[in-house]
DNA sequence: CAGAAAATGATATATTATAACACTTCATCA
DNA sequence: TGATGAAGTGTTATAATATATCATTTTCTG
């Protein structure tokens, strides 16, 4: 079984931080700015293995000192959600940290319900069956939504 | 090309009529109440190709002279969802008619962009890959959402 | 019919999201 | 290099979506 949540032991601020350098690559590739609202929502995003709502986002910031409101950081997970590096989780309204904001891919999204902890994957077979599917009926795929709601294996076994 | 969409000259009113007997028989079989106020949230549903808001459909009660409240309408939403008559759409916060509310099925939503209709389609490979994946990953799956959106051949081609 | 359970009514409020306009920062190029 | 316009953020107000709570009514069951 691979280890698509997050075992114990690994080191979580070496991925933030390297989330934060790739995220900087592609803000440089696309020529857009990484501004500091922008880093300050990308970081909260991704320190947490949860999906984070708008609100949570807004109460992070202002405790740490910051008066925001809620325009701001919703400007900011919209210019981090087009830029690929965070998703939207709909059936949380949350969003969450995209491990490959430099490919495009339909990712899913596999939501625990106990412990709340959210898991991306990249499922070809999946992929490649919505596109058939599409193509079957004619349909031109803009955006595709997947989203697993379930007890991943720590929860179901402990 | 399959049907996806209806095509012009299918006979909606027998559509919704034929959903409404099939969702009594549901009711029925599970000992549930197919009351007034479901009945008529779960027509207005069926009576549209567009997936429906919670306030849309408070508004058309309010129109039929009903006056109603935000929780009436959530709890027949939630009654109707529960018995899988009807399908939630999260990435519009909207409802939408199930065709296949006497089988469990992993259903796809696929969702013009531009038209605004809706259409389900079951696909099992799709599902069998999302079922394969989760199982891959030890994952216990309770809830899959799947929701396609671009353009339906309509309104690609015209 | 009495009593319990289920459903609905009614009021209030929580949560999520955006519109509109003012102000600031930043890139750029004359 | 500093005027200018575009991009980003601040601020206020409000829209859109959803639920908690308690009162009342309806339905089921014995």
């Amino acid at each position: 079984m691979s280890d698509l949540f997050p075992k114990k032991g690994h080191d979580h601020d070496r991925c933030v931080h390297s989330a934060l350098a790739q995220a900087e690559k592609v803000c440089d590739a696309e020529n857009a700015r990484f501004t500091d609202m922008r880093r300050k929502v990308f970081t909260l995003i991704w320190q947490s293995h949860k999906a984070v709502t708008a609100y949570e986002l807004l109460d992070a910031l202002t405790a740490e000192g910051q008066r925001v409101q809620p325009p701001t950081v919703y400007r900011a997970l919209e210019f981090l959600t087009e830029l690929g590096l965070v998703h939207r989780i709909e059936s949380l309204n949350a969003y969450f940290g995209c491990d490959r904001p430099d490919c495009e891919h339909l990712g899913q999204y596999f939501i625990c319900t106990d412990c709340g902890r959210v898991a991306e994957a990249v499922n070809e077979e999946m992929s490649n069956a919505v596109r058939k599917a599409a193509i079957g009926v004619g349909f031109t795929i803009q955006a595709t939504t997947v989203e697993i709601k379930g007890l991943c294996h720590d929860c179901a076994t402990h």
